[in-house]
DNA sequence: GAGTGGTCTAGACCACTGC
DNA sequence: CAGTGGTCTAGACCACTCG
């Protein structure tokens, strides 16, 4: 194993290639999520490079979130499963007092084709196969967000209304255990705009209320989008935060 | 210098200590933004310990964009004066097409005492002087943001819409150039409201109809916060855009 | 060519976990 | 106690910038 010297226009320092063989067994699923990974020295001898260059690839997996470091027990890949990382993508907190407990309730899901939006963002074709998710997420028992999700149909085919009503925990960890995909990064979008009829309803305001409309497309391993969803948020006890650095 | 072994309960790495030396230097002024700080080499020979070790802590530095590496140059304090960190903290993007221009418009600046909260969030006593500032922020000469910013009256106390008017340049590099404070961190708490009928004439907006409202707390060097500001943002033709992972 | 940060190595020792 | 990740060191060499 080598790095490219005297080659500048490709070259890429030992432990990004390192980096990138460990990503490649991430995605194929040699190591799943919540399991350990084989440790520094081993991956070292594996891959015929110094324990510290396998650190410094791990390092950055780590830093981004696909892989977690345990001091004394080994380097686990990263799971929607745990606890830790439950809601590492809902940025919510109430206005006063705590946010207290969720719930996700479905409402619909249903199969349909891609519309010219939907193929797009997933990377599909039109009228390709998709499957729609509406649900709706409460706090301490009070609706606050009302979510419509687009998802690809090759890979959530078999998602049921029964299935969704059946989990226990988030339904990226749904996704997680029953699909083997793992959502790695989503970016979102964030508007104002008015509370339409039947949204209204669901989170109990005015139609025509002020709603944050938060849109996301998160991505897997490799970059490969595999969820679009639309999120309507009642922010009138509740606010979206985020930290700028 | 050497790191507390045998010691549990407080230890702290060699690297630590060494990336906190480097912080007071960073407050204390000894580098100002935008200047080269010394080299690994010479640091690693100030605090008596390897290259390596220096490496590490201002490798921590540099991912929390309080320094800025760059090969065969040196390190540099970061600086809301340079091009790259200029829209750091502004996350707006266009619906369509580029955001264009970008021109801030100074609108009014006065004086006046902190109520309770402005107190709270700033660390100061009620009735403490501060600096208010009302301006508006256009795209393409389309105005997009109405900003209210309150400030510490002890340090901004000579800011005047004089000066806000005649600067070229972000509202940050204007506090780091003439009044030393440089913003380090930030924290967003983001909600859909209703125009009020001020903000709506500015916006070019009806009254009533849904903005997007972010309220802002930055930080200095230490944690301080030094800035509360609250802006309201048209997303007709805009959106706030946030990474997620 | 001299000086800077960036990569890679090999080896020693520390801190944490679980058997 | 053995095995894991975490820290620290010293030295060699590479890539980039500038005079």
């Amino acid at each position: 194993m080598q790095a490219m010297a005297h080659e500048s226009p490709t070259f890429s320092p030992l432990y990004r290639q390192i980096k990138s063989l460990i990503l490649q067994s991430l995605e194929g699923g040699e190591w799943r999520p919540g399991e350990v990974i084989p440790s520094e020295t081993e991956l070292a001898g594996r891959f015929g490079v110094s324990q510290g260059t396998v650190r410094k690839a791990v390092d950055e997996l780590a830093a981004e979130n696909l892989l977690l470091r345990r001091q004394g027990k080994g380097t686990y890949v990263a799971s929607h499963n745990d606890p830790r990382a439950f809601f590492r993508f809902l940025r919510l907190e109430a206005l006063k007092g705590d946010i207290g407990l969720s719930t996700s309730v479905p409402l619909e899901c249903w199969r349909a084709k891609a519309g010219m939006e939907a193929a797009r963002v997933l990377g599909l074709k039109l009228a390709d196969p998709i499957v729609i998710v509406r649900r709706l997420l409460e706090f301490s028992g009070k609706p606050v967000v009302v979510d419509e999700i687009y998802l690809p149909g090759d890979v959530f085919g078999s998602l049921t209304l029964e299935m969704l009503k059946n989990w226990q925990g988030s339904l990226y960890s749904l996704f997680e255990s029953e699909f083997g995909v793992r959502m790695v990064r989503a970016e979102e979008r964030l508007r104002a705009v008015a509370a339409d009829r039947s949204s209204a309803e669901l989170l109990g305001v005015k139609e025509g209320s002020p709603l944050l409309s938060v849109e996301r497309v998160s991505f897997s391993y490799g970059g490969r989008a595999v969820e679009w969803r639309r999120g309507l948020y009642s922010t009138a006890e509740h606010c979206y935060v985020n930290e700028l650095s």
